[in-house]
DNA sequence: GTCTATATGTTGATAGAC
DNA sequence: GTCTATCAACATATAGAC
């Protein structure tokens, strides 16, 4: 099995010198390609270059690790909704700042929110960033319901349906969205916006 | 930690008197509740109301339970193809047909396609599983392409991008759709194809 | 169809040397 | 900052009785 090669950040010379951060780094890599729970802390050492009990030395446990990495994710996201264009304006504004946001959030730190999204809640660490997840949620959830009250989006469609498809729509972003692909992170943004919004059809 | 009640289809009398399909229907629920690589046969074995060993009784391997469950995915999936109104007539009708049906089976059979789509290709039989979805995802995009070159579908998004965002929108229901819920079938499918194809705006 | 007991490997984590 | 050696807990799976 190939390993995620990379140089640890602040390389200095022996062998692979990590620290905290390249740890992290590499550790989300892994547990994205293969699984949180399916990805042991043997993978992991072979990944990082170095042994298991090694591991220990930067991080107290595996658990800390999925901790500070989903940190990494909810974090900004959370900073989402203390932008004053996320209170200011007509619901359609709001809505399109926030939604625009999200997906520039998930698109930059792509591979922490992708772990995120994946999360079934096994843990107590799991379930806290899960609680943490839904409260951004719902922001997004009364937007949603304000635009459609306000008469900016279609009313044929119910409130609750409208919002998950749009959740799932930028949510599966992480599942396919690469940096160094085609698109730059603008265009996805946009084009995403554009299906959502004004659709499909020519 | 609440297991999944359910009486197995064929029950007779003593106590759980499992049979290989309430067996795989409820081992795919507790997959999907836990993630297949953090369920144990332990776990199962609690949930199913029966020791772990009596579970080797009905099904040879945790692998060989994966594999029947793709299974009930991958098949229906795979049938699509070979309708004849998946062939016949415009691109975007084509196209139209093979969405609203995807939809369809991925609502009727979604605890197993919600399987499918966790796989993360870790066991020779996640492979072969994720080679068959991916032979599916194909037909599926050159529809997408044919649709756009036809002039069906707006070309200011590039049709990698716009097959990516169909599969994530559509992808997404068996992450939130739930049969018991306030939306029948038919609603899902028409808002998710409205949504997708004329867009939300008002 | 189910059980108890057990074999055999892997897991996350620690101790202590260099 | 890394290693080797080790541990208890838990994993999947089997043997054989009822």
């Amino acid at each position: 099995m190939p390993t995620i090669a990379s140089k640890p950040s602040g390389a200095k010379r022996g062998r692979p010198g990590h620290d905290q951060d390249s740890v992290l780094s590499i550790a989300v890599q892994v547990f994205n390609k293969h699984g949180y729970d399916a990805t042991s802390m043997g993978t992991l050492a072979d990944n990082l270059g170095i042994s298991k009990s090694a591991i220990y030395h930067h991080v107290p446990s595996k658990g800390d690790l999925l901790d500070k990495a989903l940190d990494e994710a909810l974090i900004p996201l959370e900073a989402l909704g203390e932008d004053p264009r996320a209170t200011m304006g007509t619901a359609a504004e709001r809505l399109e700042f926030v939604l625009r946001s999200t997906i520039r959030v998930l698109v930059e730190r792509q591979p922490y929110v992708t772990l995120l999204l994946r999360l079934r809640g096994n843990t107590e660490i799991e379930r806290r960033a899960l609680e943490r997840r839904r409260a951004v949620d719902r922001r997004l959830a009364d937007l949603v319901v304000g635009a459609q009250q306000e008469g900016s989006l279609r009313a044929d469609i119910d409130p609750r349906t409208t919002t998950r498809l749009m959740f799932g729509t930028i949510n599966s972003l992480v599942e396919w969205y690469r940096p160094d692909g085609p698109s730059t992170p603008q265009q996805v943004e946009d084009n995403a916006i554009a299906m959502m919004l004004d659709g499909l059809r020519a």
